[in-house]
DNA sequence: CACTCAACCTGCCGGC
DNA sequence: TGCCGGCAGGTTGAGT
């Protein structure tokens, strides 16, 4: 379900009710959701085990809570994670990976995934950044107050490939995925499979500008909509659905020009694009 | 080095 | 009803 908007909500959760707070017990419940903790389920229960939560970091997809201990429990929700904060009295959830509890015996932090294509696991932060290791290779999100324009502009450019994948790829910029990276493209008029090489630079400076501007808008609804509790912060909520312009309306006329919004197959998923104000582009005969 | 794509999972929905 | 194919907001790592 995240991209950055969602993910973002979730850390601003954990920042509100989870960091100063020392973890008492950790109950991995599917040994899947903590694969990528190379010492095991035990190791990761034992390195968790009586730390305070300091922060509640992110970038991109990537969230973190750097610990006490110069470590960090690091979180990605890949397609279907959650992380809940439950009352203890809450029931399982029929998904329940992972289970926290707090010294202070407040609400429990639950990792929910049904594809378990996400997970957690714990390693040590390095340098001054703070960065974990594992995200160390994740660029700089688009609402990071460091990100550089003019580098992105360029790079963007220099790539040689469709500008969609270009948007998807994580180390280029982060936090874009499938539904933002159409609305961008909708609302710059591009088509995702216009070559990198062929945008001006006025069309990346746009579509950057895009993809913030759609994100912002759905931060926005999505922090309205989280205030009650967490089971609020999970893909199901209808908010940011009303304001997609081009992903999942196949068939619905387009804002701007009335056009029936068309789906293409696209690296094993969708693409949702208009035909009259995103033409796909001519073939080229490479030069 | 840059790029592409299959694989990793489970559940749901529509068609037969 | 039940079975089957297709599809779902992501990432990695092997292969070209």
């Amino acid at each position: 379900m995240p991209e950055l908007p969602e993910v973002e909500v979730v850390r601003r959760g954990l920042g509100r009710f989870v960091v100063h707070r020392r973890v008492a017990a950790v109950d991995v419940r599917h040994p899947r959701a903590v694969r990528r903790h190379a010492a095991g389920p035990v190791d990761f229960v034992d390195r968790l085990t009586g730390r305070t939560v300091l922060a509640a970091r992110r970038r991109g997809k990537y969230l973190w809570l750097p610990l006490d201990d110069g470590s960090a429990l690091v979180a990605h929700l890949g397609m279907s994670g959650q992380l809940l904060v439950q009352p203890s009295s809450a029931g399982d959830e029929t998904h329940l990976r992972v289970r926290m509890t707090f010294a202070d015996g407040g609400r429990e932090l639950r990792f929910v995934d049904q594809r378990t294509f996400g997970g957690l696991h714990v390693e040590a932060t390095e340098g001054t950044d703070g960065i974990p290791r594992s995200v160390a290779h994740i660029a700089r999100d688009p609402l990071d107050p460091e990100f550089d324009d003019e580098a992105f502009v360029r790079a963007l450019r220099r790539r040689n490939t469709g500008v969609k994948r270009a948007l998807l790829d994580q180390t280029l910029l982060s936090g874009v995925g499938n539904i933002y990276a159409d609305e961008a493209l909708w609302r710059t008029r591009l088509h995702g499979e216009r070559p990198t090489r062929t945008l001006r630079r006025t069309d990346a400076v746009a579509l950057l500008a895009a993809v913030r501007d759609v994100m912002t808008l759905a931060l926005a609804q999505g922090g309205t909509s989280f205030d009650s509790l967490y089971v609020n912060v999970n893909g199901e909520s209808g908010y940011f659905e009303r304001s997609l312009t081009a992903y999942g309306r196949a068939g619905e006329p387009c804002a701007r020009c009335g056009t029936p919004i068309r789906r293409e197959a696209f690296m094993n998923r969708s693409s949702y694009s208009c035909p009259g104000c995103q033409p796909r582009p001519r073939p080229r005969r490479r030069s």
